[in-house]
DNA sequence: TTGAAAGCGCTAACAT
DNA sequence: ATGTTAGCGCTTTCAA
């Protein structure tokens, strides 16, 4: 491996200088920085990053720890991280952590270990592992999913205010008996929305009950299983609010399986879009998020939190918007 | 930062038997290993991997480099390549390179200066890239796409006989002109998905024109576009083969834009699968790949090649399969 | 079995 | 403006 050592004797100056120029310090004279570029060209030098991350205690890269690499949500948040990331100096690498907590730990632990420079998590809520960045310093993000007892930078989505107007919009449209698929409690996205639900049947009289409520993994197969449940209930509910896109996608498949037709006898609205949804039929009403400033903002975020450590935290919260398709107008 | 020295000063033992404990060396007596591990845990030692990697010059980290994230087929491979690096000990960081030479060019270079354990990498098309981690001996395993005059561990699968099967089913079902939509020649895989379909063609006597042909980016836009201009064409084609999942999208999409009835009137198989294709009406036909497989062949092979640097590079060839749905079939 | 000490490649005082 | 040098935290050779 060639060092500034090498260079510095191939260009006849100190490995001080060499630095120097690496680093595009002013101070060294033209005609010697020129020498050390050739030298450095000469002999295909290479910096040394784990070198350099060991004198200044941190790296120049950026990791972002998403639940589900699989969800075009998160893939979609993570582009907009990218862009701002790119313009900013750092590199993004991305953490996939599978809803699964253990997993996240392993890579929270890692971007300690490896020192980047900075964390953006959509975390799997287990707040012990957030405990561990905060009090190493770590400056860190968090996003989609808020952070209970930790105070960070945050950026989120109106998820009450979301459901709300996704449930009142099934209840306008004349469905009476509407149930909730949520994701497992501990997240605050599912908890959010499914309170939006309750908000939104209590200001419309609808009927609020345990019944029509299911807690799932935001998973495609958790929705399908949720859906079913419910259809096999006692009293089967004729519309669904899905607190996510994978589980509204797994909801309507249960539905067509079991032969139910949407939107005329059952009536569908999600949380957040999917790909090539126009494709779909029917083509599925949802709550539309930003995913991609979502990303750029907690980016933003990042940046400021590592140019100024000592900033007190914020919390951003985007606006939804809801999207009516198919799947949730009875009378077309 | 707690140190190896704060741990051994608080031990009453040597920095140097911290650090075999540490790597849980058989060498060091029970009782003192005891004080050893009780220290830590009272100071809360973390230990830091920068260091330890400049020491050893390497990570534990994998890098795998696609060219689109938003891509389903490679956020599944990857689901593939996480599941073994896991079980080897490794940690894996996803990078996407978005299809330009450039960030893949950013990332390659981070991957080298973090001294990344290893790279997988399905390449945006330079050779150049590859060569740096090939020339440095970083350990590297090409994934879905091959590289040119590098000798390299790869993973494909059979991109030739997939386009032949999909082509030779839309001429025996009676498409006469059928066209192709495919990738950018630079990348193998378009390349190949052609030249599987130029065969069949020849093997059935079908119109082979460069007017039947576009290349596109493997990108949904790109896809539409190119449909487009195929239908505005002097003699418009009566089906299409599109060489990846994202374009075979774009095709529907204007088709569908354009009033055209498929597959009534036009057939259409893509190559690979898109998420919840069951949901799309019409159901898409398309090659389906091993996208999992693929990813866990990749890894096996990069943790052979980690584990024995001087093997000689193998390339894995998985098969594909043609899954015929209803964009391809005219009778039903 | 344990400890002392060198050194991985780099940056930044500090000295010149 | 440039050079000398200490040291970031760790592993490992060598000596005891």
């Amino acid at each position: 491996m060639t060092t500034i050592y090498d260079v510095a004797r191939q260009a006849q100056v100190s490995p001080a200088t060499v630095s120097r120029v690496l680093n595009g310090r002013t101070t060294v004279d033209p005609s010697m920085a020129a020498r050390v570029q050739q030298a450095m060209r000469d002999l295909d030098y290479r910096p040394n990053a784990v070198a350099r991350n060991l004198r200044l205690s941190q790296t120049s890269l950026w990791a972002v720890i998403i639940s589900d690499i699989e969800n075009p949500f998160f893939t979609s948040m993570v582009r907009g991280v990218e862009d701002v990331a790119q313009g900013a100096g750092f590199s993004v690498v991305l953490c996939n952590s599978d809803e699964d907590p253990e997993k996240e730990s392993r890579y929270v632990a890692a971007a300690l270990a490896e020192q980047m420079a900075g964390v953006i998590i959509s975390t799997s809520g287990r707040p012990t592992v957030i405990n561990r960045l905060v009090e190493a310093r770590m400056p860190v993000v968090a996003i989609d999913r808020q952070l209970r007892g930790v105070n960070v930078d945050t950026v989120l989505v109106d998820n009450v205010h979301g459901a709300e107007l996704a449930t009142a919009h099934l209840l306008d449209g004349g469905y009476r008996r509407v149930a909730c698929v949520t994701g497992p409690r501990r997240i605050s996205t599912a908890a959010q929305r499914l309170r939006g639900y309750q908000r939104a049947l209590k200001s419309r009289g609808g009927p609020a009950s345990d019944n029509l409520i299911r807690f799932a993994d935001f998973r495609e197969e958790g929705g399908y299983r949720a859906m079913a449940s419910l259809l096999d209930g006692s009293e089967p509910p004729d519309a669904v609010f899905a607190t996510n896109n994978l589980m509204t996608v797994g909801a309507v498949e249960c539905l067509i399986d079991r032969g139910v037709k949407v939107p005329a006898e059952f009536g569908v609205v999600g949380f957040d879009d999917i790909p090539w949804a126009h494709l779909v039929r029917p083509s599925l009403s949802t709550v539309s998020q930003p995913t991609y400033d979502l990303g750029r903002s907690a980016a933003v975020l990042l940046a400021e939190r590592i140019a100024n450590p000592a900033r007190t935290p914020s919390t951003i919260t985007l606006r939804t918007g809801l999207q009516i398709r198919e799947s949730s107008t009875r009378h077309r």
